[in-house]
DNA sequence: GCCATCTGGAGT
DNA sequence: CTCCAGATGGCC
């Protein structure tokens, strides 16, 4: 329970203004509780706020103001505070820009919903006109009839009716509409399980039934039936009359997936989401603080909903990228849920065939339980991935496909299968100079080259988006026409193919053509009837969708991003690629996955080809040791950026110069020092990548260091603990 | 985040 | 000395 305070206490109230700590004032008439939201003054305004605990600021307590008022939301569970409290820590964020970020406040001093009913007061008026008659005759049938109903039926204007309640004639009563709980169905079986689906439910069953928290892992390979493994898992914990949260990647919330949570609880799970309205969503907010939610089914910010009763969360496509928020508040959607989880003695399930090494790594230390799913169900094989030795094949300026991928793409169309080609690069080609001079298209504010886009005739910055028309002559060296395109994009490889293969159907799928998800619904859609005999697309086609026809992928350039400056390269080709792979093949059509490749001995590409994370996971270790930085430590990027360039490298010049502060706690320095600036959408950025133990001292010691030096204002601030990206 | 207050450079 | 813009820092 959380603690209340009477009036005149003081309490510490955390406000989005006051970015330092809390600012303490009286408790109201009455009483206040933690994680109550209220109103408070300051200075001249009024402002929301959050009654965080007691008050135990030195301010002079004759100087102290009173919370105005106590707003009619439901109150924040003290779990949950501890776990924004903890998290703001742990990002190196102040608390108030995490809260307030986070949290959506729903229905800030609006009235509760309600619906007005018209009752008759018993009183007949002595004059009826035929309007008033048809009134009286409606309400002589129902007591109590709505006013809206009342209005349509009677076919009368809301004048005559207010005219009958100020002469007495007529009552109006407001009823507050009160949502109804969410109700699914728990008795209904789902989907018969194989044998080893069953042992998988049997072992998470083990770990659900104690009362404390623990992390499992779900590692199953692409089509063994992890849904129905994890839905049995969510039915189990709402049996118990526990919530559950499912996050999902964004771009992985379609219908589809959510159709297989209503089959099998025969309601909708509430969705949670960017395309979600507000009014739904702060339905959902009230539901789920008050224990009326069972099943919320969302993306990464579902994970601040104020739970009352958490019981599980799971995680699926667990190493996904996109749990990760990488502007703002920057967290890790997987990290803060198994964290979430630890502290209000939840479960959570990671889920994915192709786990994080992070989470591989805590699952091999005994962090988290693991549970295995082996094969495909219904007895398919796995596709047999191929690689494809492009060093010994004849290179032809502008091709791309082997010999023998080509071979296999004509046996495809002969049998009327379909194929599937995974290039990572959007556009038309990465790179575009001037045959001339030499000289490279770059983005006006970034430092970074334009990408050509043919289809839609544009050149974009991947960096910042900017677009801008080709031009018609070389900026430096004035020669016309003489551009030329370095390098493969999807669009190019489109051409490619249409030109090798000109009968067949192609289609291009990137996330720069699609504009929708409903678009891209409707392609898959497509793709799925088999009216696509290839499918060229980007890193958008690895993600969970089901392509039946599919008997051979072939991966381009399986060597791209192994080598650069970000160490979690290999790491992200590895999942990419066998995430890619196992789109081919089904049980009555088996499929084949060929890999071009530049570097066969490499032993990533070695990983990959026998899908042994296992032993990624120990080469891996050895190459960032060798590298200089341990596996599993804890990463810290800090990142400073502004318009004036000399101010942002003279604040980073003075945090350096503080450096040894860091040294003395273990906390190196990595990367090159001083870090490089550049440029991002005009602003100069300075960046240090820190590296330690993984420890929550380190942030103790990296808010302290951050708080020794002076922040030039103009001067942006950011931490980003565990970045993805390390570029 | 907002705004009262401070600071310092340019203009009279 | 005035004016003003931009920086600063407190808000309970």
């Amino acid at each position: 329970m959380n603690t209340k305070f009477k009036s005149g206490e003081r309490v510490g109230v955390l406000i989005e203004a006051a970015s330092v700590t809390l600012l303490d004032y009286k408790a109201p008439k009455g009483s206040v509780s933690v994680g109550a939201f209220v109103q408070v003054p300051l200075r001249n305004r009024q402002v929301i706020g959050v009654v965080w605990g007691a008050g135990v600021s030195e301010f002079e307590e004759g100087k102290l103001r009173t919370i105005t008022k106590v707003l009619q939301v439901p109150i924040l569970d003290q779990n949950y505070l501890n776990f924004i409290e903890k998290m703001a820590e742990y990002t190196i964020t102040p608390l108030s820009a995490t809260f307030f970020r986070l949290t959506r406040i729903p229905e800030i001093d609006e009235a509760k919903k309600s619906v007005k009913f018209c009752e008759a007061s018993g009183l007949e008026p002595d004059r009826l006109t035929p309007k008033r008659q048809a009134v009286f005759r409606i309400l002589g049938q129902r007591r109590r009839v709505k006013v809206a109903e009342l209005l349509a039926e009677a076919n009368v204007s809301y004048a005559v009716i207010q005219r009958l309640v100020k002469q007495g004639y007529l009552t109006i009563k407001l009823q507050e509409i009160q949502d109804k709980p969410q109700q699914l169905n728990l008795k209904n079986p789902g989907t018969k399980l194989n044998s080893e689906q069953k042992n998988a439910v049997s072992q998470i069953t083990q770990v659900l039934d104690k009362p404390e928290y623990a992390a499992i892992l779900l590692k199953g390979v692409p089509g063994a039936g992890k849904t129905e493994v994890y839905l049995e898992a969510i039915a189990q914990v709402l049996k118990e009359g526990k919530q559950v949260l499912v996050l999902l990647p964004e771009i992985a919330l379609t219908n589809q997936i959510l159709n297989r949570f209503e089959e099998r609880f025969k309601t909708r799970p509430f969705e949670w989401h960017s395309a979600v309205s507000k009014a739904v969503k702060r339905r959902i907010w009230r539901m789920t603080a008050e224990g009326n939610s069972q099943l919320v089914v969302g993306a990464r910010s579902a994970l601040f909903l104020p739970f009352a009763n958490l019981g599980l969360i799971i995680i699926d496509e667990e190493h996904d990228s996109s749990f990760k928020q990488d502007s703002g508040i920057i967290y890790h959607g997987r990290d803060m849920a198994v964290l979430r989880a630890s502290m209000c003695q939840a479960k959570v399930l990671l889920v994915s065939a192709t786990p994080s090494l992070e989470t591989l790594t805590n699952a091999r230390n005994g962090k988290y339980h693991r549970v295995d799913l082996m094969s495909r169900f219904g007895g398919s094989q796995l596709p047999e991935i191929i690689p494809i030795d492009m060093r010994g094949q004849k290179k032809v300026s502008g091709k791309w496909l082997s010999g023998a991928l080509v071979t296999e793409i004509a046996q495809r169309l002969e049998r009327e299968e379909q194929s599937l080609l995974f290039l990572n690069r959007r556009g038309y080609a990465p790179l575009t100079t001037c045959s001339e001079c030499g000289h490279q298209l770059g983005c006006h504010d970034c430092d970074t080259n334009l990408v050509e886009h043919r289809f839609i005739g544009e050149m974009i910055c991947h960096q910042c988006g900017l677009k801008s028309q080709k031009p018609n002559e070389c900026p430096v060296c004035h020669a016309k026409e003489s551009f030329v395109p370095v390098g493969p994009g999807v669009e190019r490889l489109a051409e490619e193919v249409s030109e090798t293969f000109s009968e067949a159907k192609l289609e291009v799928i990137s996330s720069d053509l699609i504009k929708s998800t409903s678009q891209l619904m409707e392609t898959l859609d497509r793709i799925s009837r088999g009216a696509v005999d290839i499918v060229i697309g980007t890193q958008i086609v690895a993600k969970g969708h089901h392509f039946p026809k599919i008997t051979l992928v072939g991966v381009l350039d399986a060597d791209v991003g192994l080598h650069g400056g970000d160490f979690r390269a290999s790491e992200k080709t590895f999942q990419i690629i066998r995430q890619v792979a196992g789109r081919a093949g089904r049980a009555e059509l088996p499929g084949i996955a060929l890999l071009q490749t530049w570097q066969p001995d490499n032993p990533v590409i070695q990983a990959i080809i026998s899908n042994d994370d296992e032993k990624f996971l120990d080469t891996e270790s050895m190459e960032r040791e060798v590298a200089g930085c341990p596996p599993f430590g804890q990463y810290i990027a800090i990142i400073l950026s502004g318009k004036n360039g000399e101010k942002v490298e003279e604040y980073a010049t003075n945090l350096l110069k503080m450096s040894q502060l860091l040294e003395d706690n273990q906390i190196t320095l990595f990367g090159p020092a001083p870090a490089p600036i550049f440029r991002i959408q005009g602003r100069l950025r300075y960046r240090f990548l820190l590296q330690a133990d993984r420890s929550m001292k380190v942030q103790r010691t990296i808010r302290h260091w951050l708080s020794s030096v002076k922040q030039p204002t103009n001067v942006r601030l950011s931490v980003d603990v565990d970045p993805v990206w390390f570029m």
